[in-house]
DNA sequence: GTCTATAGTAGGATAGAC
DNA sequence: GTCTATCCTACTATAGAC
């Protein structure tokens, strides 16, 4: 990993970022020195200085680019107007995109508390606007009949909680394909919203 | 805080554990240092070493007596024979027990890395014991076919993490009394799981 | 059982040479 | 842009006095 002089601030920025995010979720974001970071890219720890004001920074900007990439994909979606057809979309695109970002998933949920107020802030309102592209559906088909749904705003979190859930245990490989999985979720979201 | 000499090998055992507690949950265990905890108490950081052999032991134990605690606790509920009333006693128990502990269920989820590979073995092991209660339920209901469930140990673990999602937002006090919020999310597992 | 004091280590961040 | 060297601070854990 030890590297002579020379200039690199094309790639050094991104391969900083990419080995604070594998060592910030794997060790998370206090157990992780600045020091550690360096070794991995193969630089002293001076340097990350050039591409980061500080430690704290650096987590902020994971945690937004993860928010704002979530948030950019699924408007990339065509949204069926029918509310069963978008809820299963959402399951679908939900469950595929975070397991393609264990890493960034993982930072996004566990290193709040380690983030500045101010950052706090931020991130939080991008995590609400995704949430409230969920429940914009639920409340779409309770309207039209098609959920039958006490508390749209549990029913959201509820949702959302479970289909995280999927996190912590899937593994490429498994028993179980993506395309299987997919569909068992679907199957529990679907019973407990339907009318 | 400050505190001149004096012998309390009765209550200070207790305090420290009470401090390190609260201190884990809210900044993260690898964030706070003897010193703090020793502040909140009212002792000097030499002081603890009297009542934990290191900071690693003070979070296993946190962890351990919390996992003890659940499973007995579980333990001690008359079981339905039905399985459906086993499965909405389940919901209201697990909904309980959790919001009445909010920092050792955070710490148990959040800290888990934290712990070393022989501390975390033993965690995750009463952890897999508590699931498989839930899991036992479902299988249950399912040979029976009270349930109809695609994937019982997926179905385990989803509801467990939807369950779980009550505590990121509920607050005493707050729009909904806790026999509603148990209302609310038995109305969506059982939906989740009926034939 | 708690104190003060300290050993020994490691942290974030900066300065100046190249 | 990266290096080496370093400031200053903080950490865990221990030793010995009271």
């Amino acid at each position: 990993m030890a590297r002579t002089q020379g200039s690199h601030s094309d790639i050094t920025g991104p391969r900083i970022r990419k080995a604070a995010l594998a060592l910030f979720a794997r060790h998370g974001y206090a157990a992780v020195s600045m020091r550690q970071i360096a070794f991995e890219v193969g630089v002293q720890a001076g340097a990350l200085y050039n591409y980061t004001p500080d430690k704290q920074s650096l987590l902020y900007r994971l945690m937004h680019e993860h928010m704002q990439d979530l948030l950019s994909a699924y408007d990339e979606l065509e949204q069926s107007a029918d509310a069963s057809q978008a809820l299963r979309q959402f399951v679908g695109f939900h469950i595929r995109f975070h397991l393609e970002r264990p890493d960034e998933v993982f930072i996004a949920y566990m290193e709040l508390r380690n983030l500045t107020p101010e950052n706090f802030s931020e991130i939080e309102a991008l995590r609400r606007k995704y949430e409230d592209t969920l429940e914009a559906i639920l409340s779409r088909g309770q309207e039209g009949g098609v959920f039958d749904i006490a508390d749209t705003k549990i029913a959201t979190l509820a949702v959302i909680a479970m289909l995280n859930g999927v996190m912590t245990w899937y593994r490429a490989g498994g028993r179980l394909s993506l395309d299987e999985v997919e569909q068992v979720y679907w199957d529990i979201v679907r019973r407990s919203v339907s009318a």
